[in-house]
DNA sequence: GTCTATATCCTGATAGAC
DNA sequence: GTCTATCAGGATATAGAC
């Protein structure tokens, strides 16, 4: 009746908006596929099921993201001379995400869903992702850690985590910093990229806590 | 049969334990009343609905959790002549909620089930989020806007927001940490809550960006 | 007052129509 | 090859048993 291509991809597009909408478990495939025009059961046709298909959502665009991290990550290793400094790692993982976002609903719409399945989802979720990002994010791992010789294993650990945490919350809960800053109907997603790198950097960057610091 | 004060405090405690666990939208009253070895339907005689329940849970532990916050910040406040550095204001905001979470099972718990219903949940769950948390998070803020002075209005907003989201992240995702510092098998949720007001604090101070700073 | 039997709707998936 | 009719079971909620 219609091409097969289109057809996933109009499938695709439709999950990739109610997910980031409504959530990964409150989104039915009675939903995404109506809008299509199809009936639910199609999905098992064109993917196999629900996470199959959630499956072939992360390919189509993490695998590009994270390509593009990776030529960001060469560049900085092979320019000579200068070591890379702990911004322009930092830049060079967040901005293939959110800079994609701030140009548009598309891009938005894919890390809204991210964030909000990396939360929903069980033990085998959190193992897919873990084999989709694992190789890029050790490769930001090794060279933070470079960047930055006082900071040991679980600390250095901890902060990247809280950098993700914060890169995913800040587009998953973006209406949140309208009322923080007292109203300001519309933020700028582009903004918070900027201030996302100074942020992550300088906490990154923090001084190594040893055991006498630790405070109350 | 048995008392009912007991049996609410129970149900709360088996859906408490399942939404950190599994998540809120995948957690099904059947699955928590049957752990409680009550028929689903009786959430409805106790409670009033799955949403109304939501609102008992989050009531029983952020009130307490909030009125620590604002004693602490009146701490910072009264202390006569020294004016409060950013890392007590951020320690006065984080530690309340991760120094139970550190010392046992159910803070931990607790916090896992908000991140994760943050992140999951649509307008009416923001919007009681937010009903519950703007005194206190307006409080942080104003408190944060006079030790950053240079900070204005959305840069503060944002960076906050970073805060917050790297908080729930650290504890919705925690099994992630253990493979970012190469499998170090448990991780210490004592020494999470020292990184991150570490990280946040000195986020937080990052010089605040004018146009002219602004990298690709 | 405390809880259960039952109803209704909606979920994802199997099997088969075109 | 592409999609639909239908299924078996799970979701929350109403009405009523004890």
């Amino acid at each position: 009746m219609r091409d097969a291509r289109d057809t996933k991809d109009q499938i695709l597009d439709a999950a990739e908006r109610l997910f980031a909408a409504e959530g990964f478990g409150a989104t039915s495939l009675r939903r995404i596929l109506g809008d299509v025009g199809l009936n639910p059961a199609a999905i098992h046709y064109h993917f196999g099921g629900k996470d199959e298909m959630v499956e072939a959502l992360f390919e189509r665009r993490l695998g590009p993201l994270n390509a593009e991290r990776m030529r960001r990550f060469d560049a900085l290793e092979t320019r000579a001379g200068a070591a890379p400094t702990v911004a322009s790692i930092v830049d060079a993982f967040i901005s293939p995400a959110l800079a994609p976002a701030a140009r548009g609903e598309e891009g938005e719409r894919f890390l809204r869903f991210v964030g909000r399945y990396l939360q929903e989802s069980g033990e085998a979720a959190s193992a897919r992702l873990r084999r989709t990002f694992e190789p890029v994010i050790r490769r930001f791992v090794d060279l933070l850690a470079r960047a930055l010789p006082e900071l040991r294993g679980e600390a250095l650990a901890w902060r990247v985590h809280f950098l993700v945490g914060a890169m995913f919350h800040s587009m998953t809960c973006r209406e949140h910093v309208s009322w923080l800053c007292g109203g300001v109907p519309s933020v700028s997603l582009e903004r918070a990229r900027e201030e996302l790198i100074a942020f992550a950097s300088a906490g990154l960057s923090a001084p190594a806590l040893h055991a006498a610091e630790l405070r109350s």
